[in-house]
DNA sequence: AACCGATACAACCGCGACGCC
DNA sequence: TGGCGTCGCGGTTGTATCGGT
């Protein structure tokens, strides 16, 4: 058995967070900076549990989100890096400075997922679908099947994900051989510009708009 | 104006990874 | 080296808002 993440479970506030609440937050990791989540709460004078407190700062407070709407070059760059990645929202959201995992998974799900869809592709492989399929409702049920997972080898290094990407048999030749040449670290400003130099001609959503409009 | 389904997004939950003792 | 506590991630749920009827 597990125990509970937080031990005053009753006692404390679940659901939204209050301005005060936000503010307290806020005042707290000004002055002492982030970590040490599980004492936080308290010594912020929170009544959340550690685990709430840093979500709310990591998804919401922090000063340097960028918030409002994606712009095409970000969707770009997330179909992209989920075609190569998968569902590995951390890694895809630290190429996109000032976008949480959080924020990206929410856009997936809601915007691209349909988006891909609409245009005849299976956002789980991004593989073209079979012509005539009926409309999966479900949307945010199927994440059975991403580029990762299935005949996984489960510590698969970006890497060889990378490579996963680029055989032709996985891909049946839809996505080229992108070479992001990515590597786990803190997303940096130049990292991000020179991916956004890839070849737009070769893989660019607003192509594909453009093709189904 | 009221109702209802669809959509968007904030927040929660459970689990694995990791570090420390 | 195994146990324990904490952190971070991805999946899922809850709810506010929007748009259509």
């Amino acid at each position: 058995m597990r125990k509970p993440c937080c031990e005053k479970k009753g006692t404390m506030n679940k659901g939204a967070w209050t301005k005060q609440e936000d503010q307290k937050l806020i005042d707290y990791i000004h002055k002492h900076g982030e970590g040490c989540w599980r004492s936080l709460p308290q010594a912020a004078g929170l009544l959340r549990c550690g685990k709430s407190c840093r979500l709310r700062w990591v998804n919401y407070l922090r000063p340097d989100l960028k918030r409002g709407n994606f712009g095409e070059d970000e969707e770009d760059l997330i179909i992209k890096l989920h075609a190569l990645l998968g569902n590995r929202w951390s890694l895809i959201a630290g190429r996109l400075p000032g976008r949480t995992d959080n924020e990206v998974k929410n856009y997936w799900n809601t915007h691209l997922r349909r988006k891909l869809m609409q245009m005849g592709i299976d956002p789980n492989n991004h593989r073209p679908r079979p012509a005539v399929s009926v409309p999966n409702k479900s949307v945010g049920s199927d994440h059975s099947s991403t580029c990762k997972p299935e005949n996984s080898q489960e510590e698969e290094d970006i890497g060889s994900v990378l490579q996963c990407s680029s055989k032709p048999e996985s891909n049946t030749g839809f996505l080229p051989d992108l070479n992001l040449e990515l590597t786990i670290g803190p997303p940096l400003i130049e990292e991000r510009l020179q991916l956004s130099h890839i070849d737009s001609t070769q893989l660019s959503f607003s192509n594909f708009s453009t093709v189904i409009s």
